[in-house]
DNA sequence: AGCGTCTGGTTTACCGGTCAAGTCGCGGTG
DNA sequence: CACCGCGACTTGACCGGTAAACCAGACGCT
């Protein structure tokens, strides 16, 4: 491995010069300059993150993204967004898949791993902890939370009450009144703020139309398509199987399309599906869902970051601390009036 | 931050006693030992992996990973595979997502970028170039390719050649003479070895059953949902249409169904769909198709790395260098026999 | 001529650890 | 009693850079 030493040996300067010549900053002459930049290029020269990490500061230029699954549409996604604006402005991502383990949450979030290897943090989907607020802010760490709000930090998020509100709403205008809902109701020890926030959406907004929510209809289900389709199948069963259902994700509303599908119900005569995101294939199935804009909550969490990290002074505190991006209903073919 | 020398102070010994101590190296008196420990705990000490990393023979502790497209089901399974072995060992994971720019292959593959900020490389779906073979080599980056097969570094994968013949025979034997084939043909300056070795094979195993290839039936469509999409309804609107097509991904098989669905083409009486992958979908849609194990290729990734970063002597060697997990053919009711 | 100011460097002091070599007190040995 | 070996440290060099202080020579100005 070629050093910063062996470049001034090899130029005749001193190292200090090459480290200037090599980063664009004055008081080197063009001459030397070039001379320098040859000689990197041609000893195939790469600074040492590590040693430019200790002598400036401990900057590491990489972001560190934690995520519940990087297999779900969602997450995979926001990540794809994130990362294009990061690597855009020379930063590296790492990236924390806590796979739903809560140790695996502990150990990121509330031990030395994420500290001091990332200049900053994105947390995805988990609400984080007073605790682990506590730890990272002592620690100095930048966070923006996805996807959930804490008042220590900015967040990008869509309104999840809101999301679950234009769901139910757009049933109980189709005519519906007996709704039931699929999506996580426990989460063992993880704190996802999502599915709970669209579960009290779905409660309110019957109980506004005057309806009171009944437990039963409020089914258990991961996050996945076979979550959906668990829950989609013990609905089939049911005697007092309900006209529509509103899932919280899109992916575990396909779940219950093909549950639907199995059980001979069809869709929509019998049963009014309506999902969250616009996965990629909901249009190929038609499902109706509430929309949000994931790739771009990556991008803007990026972005919050950058500011946070490379912000000049007009700039700071011109960041929009808490983004709300728009949702919107897209109406296909899985909801329909009660026959 | 608390440093080590902050730690040598408050306790008084020196430094490097502080470092042997909290490493667990021997020449430490257990009185000593206690007391660095507790002082560490208390002041939320952790080493600065620069200063770690410089001292000790710039060893990062973190693997990286290029992908192609973190959004596609594929790739995401990988990543989790990889990153759930390596998070095990203490490795961290620096992703990288190509997202199929050229250009973005070059700095990641070819530059600064990756030396040195990672011990070791996994390079997903890529058929790494001469070029970049070795400049990796040179630079002394261990590297496990997924996916392809290079002669210089161990790899992952299946026999895609394999795959596509499982795939046609299958049509075959069901009948079917005139077959066709959806998948990526070009790849604009990427070098992808996957699409090629499964086109490969596709023609052969036709002609081994004495039918010439026909050149108008092999659609060119992005590896995706709406690649396949749109090459379903090219396929749908011929007046030549065949009967049967093999997918190069379940992704885009799901795409075809779609299509055929949306022209009233009923499956499999009127097409016959087999696509690869057995992706978390398949089961749903009932689309036949050639599993592959995604997760423990991954996973398999990740063992090989980890051998050649730490493997003994003992074991150094043993490793397996070019692995080829087995595949199987999945039936469900995406296919019959031609009406 | 004397003086301040650039330009284009060099020197030196870190950054926060690790590692090899050196020191020191102490019990055991020939 | 001098010497040895050993456990438990301490010292100082070094990893590969960066940043600030310092310096020599050229130039412009009064």
């Amino acid at each position: 491995m070629t050093s910063i030493n062996d470049l001034a040996r090899e130029t005749g300067v001193s190292t200090a010069t090459v480290s200037r010549a090599l980063r664009g900053l004055p008081r080197v002459s063009d001459e030397t300059r070039a001379k320098v930049m040859d000689a990197a290029l041609r000893l195939g020269y790469v600074p040492s993150p590590h040693a430019v990490g200790l002598a400036s500061g401990g900057q590491t230029r990489t972001v560190a993204i934690v995520v519940l699954f990087v297999t779900r549409w969602f997450f995979a996604t926001v990540v794809h967004g994130a990362e294009q604006v990061l690597r855009e402005r020379g930063y590296d991502v790492l990236l924390y898949n806590i796979g739903g383990d809560p140790d695996a949450r502990r150990r990121v979030l509330l031990t030395q791993l994420v500290t001091k290897r990332a200049d900053a943090l994105i947390v995805v989907g988990l609400g984080p902890t007073p605790e682990e607020v506590l730890w990272l802010s002592r620690h100095g760490m930048p966070v923006v939370t996805l996807g959930s709000r804490v008042r220590e930090w900015p967040s990008v998020r869509v309104d999840d009450d809101a999301v679950a509100r234009t769901a139910v709403s757009h049933l109980l205008e189709l005519g519906h009144r007996r709704i039931a809902y699929v999506g996580q109701l426990s989460d063992e020890g993880l704190d996802l703020a999502t599915p709970r926030a669209r579960l009290e959406g779905y409660r309110a907004s019957l109980r506004e139309a005057g309806i009171e929510p009944d437990p039963s209809m409020e089914l258990e289900g991961l996050f996945t398509l076979e979550g959906g389709h668990d829950a989609g199948e013990q609905l089939m069963r049911r005697a007092d199987r309900p006209k529509a259902v509103f899932c919280a994700s899109d992916e575990m509303a396909f779940g219950v399309l093909y549950a639907a599908r199995e059980a001979g119900v069809r869709v929509p005569e019998e049963l009014s599906v309506v999902g969250v995101d616009d996965h990629e294939m909901a249009h190929y199935v038609g499902l109706t869902t509430v929309r949000q804009p994931v790739l771009q909550q990556g991008r803007v969490a990026a972005r919050q970051i950058l500011q946070r990290l490379e912000g000049d002074d007009r700039e700071y505190g011109h960041v929009n601390e808490h983004v709300e991006l728009p949702t919107e209903l897209v109406l296909r073919s899985s909801t329909a009036p009660p026959a």
